[in-house]
DNA sequence: GGATCCTTCTTCTTCTTC
């Protein structure tokens, strides 16, 4: 608490859009400033009510460390590390070659088609020529910042130390099966029936034990999902050569969005949290407005993650200004990818 | 039938004061 209320008091931090936490809460830092002795304003929070974001505040980045003196660090506990890492901060000030647009032609927002009747689910088809074109996860995968691969392997480090070998390979199965699972669930849910709309998300009990919580999580979200348009739905980007599988395209308060649902064990009540969640659903988004399987755009994206203890989800909105942004961070890295594998394959080419 | 693909997840943390 010391850290939040130091942190809050020197102004280095504003209250997030994403939270519902009054401005009035870290307007008073004078008060603190003038004497110590009197009683703290932030001593009346509600910390049952704030407590997720006392945890994002308490595990953001406030330690004058950095991947090098903690990887110096590491070195002396756990040994040494393949490679030296180096922020590339120069990345986020960079601007994509080629501004592709996000949309299409914004003339088909206006759209005839029926918003009844069920899903799209465009299954992949690896066989229609379509074996070299990349996925969206792989393309983001091989193209992660130093810092976080730096910050991956170091978890990764930490994980096998604690649990083993063997211990942290069913580790990330046991996550991996709850995702799927949970997929499974909403999958199902958003299309049981034409009645689907009527009925009651937090009803709705007969889930496998291991989702249960994760549906009861993102039940209040449901209740605001109408006019599902696609499932599991593949699609692709014949211009910028890309494919992948959306989780959703649905209404989200009106809006036509692409969503996609997330598991944690952690909180994530800030956009922030995702790291390259957003960036994902603006590629999967770039990628349907400009396929001609769907014949509508989609200008918001939405990112649920879900807490397998019922606890309320969070659902971090993007709208079209923030859509716009994730998807210039996509071109670059779609362009970083392009340079790897050509580089790659001419290297290749060379024998090299 | 086996192999491969797309997903499913994982990261930002440390110590001082009352």
């Amino acid at each position: 608490m010391f850290i939040l209320k130091r942190i809050l008091c020197v102004g280095g931090i504003v209250a997030p859009q994403s939270t519902s936490l009054p401005v009035s809460q870290f307007s008073s830092c004078h008060n603190c400033l003038r004497s110590s002795k009197r009683r703290s304003p932030y001593s009346s929070v509600d910390s049952e009510r704030y407590s997720s974001l006392v945890k994002s505040v308490m595990s953001s980045k406030v330690s004058s460390q950095t991947p090098e003196t903690l990887q110096a660090e590491d070195d002396h506990i756990y040994g040494p590390v393949v490679r030296a890492q180096t922020p590339a901060r120069a990345e986020m000030m960079r601007v994509p070659k080629t501004l592709h647009p996000f949309l299409n032609c914004v003339e088909t927002f206006v759209t005839d088609e029926p918003e009844s009747g069920p899903p799209a689910r465009i299954s992949l088809n690896r066989g229609q020529g379509r074996s070299s074109v990349p996925s969206v996860t792989r393309i983001l995968q091989q193209t992660l910042s130093p810092e976080q691969v730096f910050y991956l392997e170091r978890w990764k480090r930490r994980m096998i130390a604690e649990l083993g070998e063997e211990g942290f390979k069913e580790y990330n199965q046991k996550l991996f099966r709850q995702g799927k699972l949970f997929h499974s669930a909403v999958e199902d849910f958003l299309t049981s029936g034409p009645t689907w709309e009527d009925r009651n998300p937090s009803e709705t009990t007969e889930h496998a034990p291991e989702v249960q919580g994760y549906m009861q999580s993102i039940s209040h979200v449901l209740e605001d999902v109408r006019a599902v348009r696609a499932i599991e739905s593949t699609v692709q980007h014949d211009t910028l050569n890309y494919l992948g599988i959306v989780d959703c395209v649905a209404r989200y308060r009106g809006v036509l969005c692409v969503i996609d649902w997330k598991t944690s064990d952690k909180p994530k009540p800030f956009l922030s949290n995702t790291y390259d969640n957003p960036v994902q659903v603006a590629a999967y988004a770039g990628a349907l407005n400009s396929d001609d399987n769907y014949k509508y755009q989609v200008e918001n994206g939405l990112i649920v993650v879900a807490y397998k203890d019922g606890s309320p989800a969070h659902a971090h909105r993007l709208n079209q200004e923030l859509m716009l942004e994730y998807w210039r961070t996509w071109l670059l890295r779609l362009e970083k990818f392009t340079a790897q594998r050509s580089s790659h394959e001419s290297s290749a080419f060379s024998g090299k």
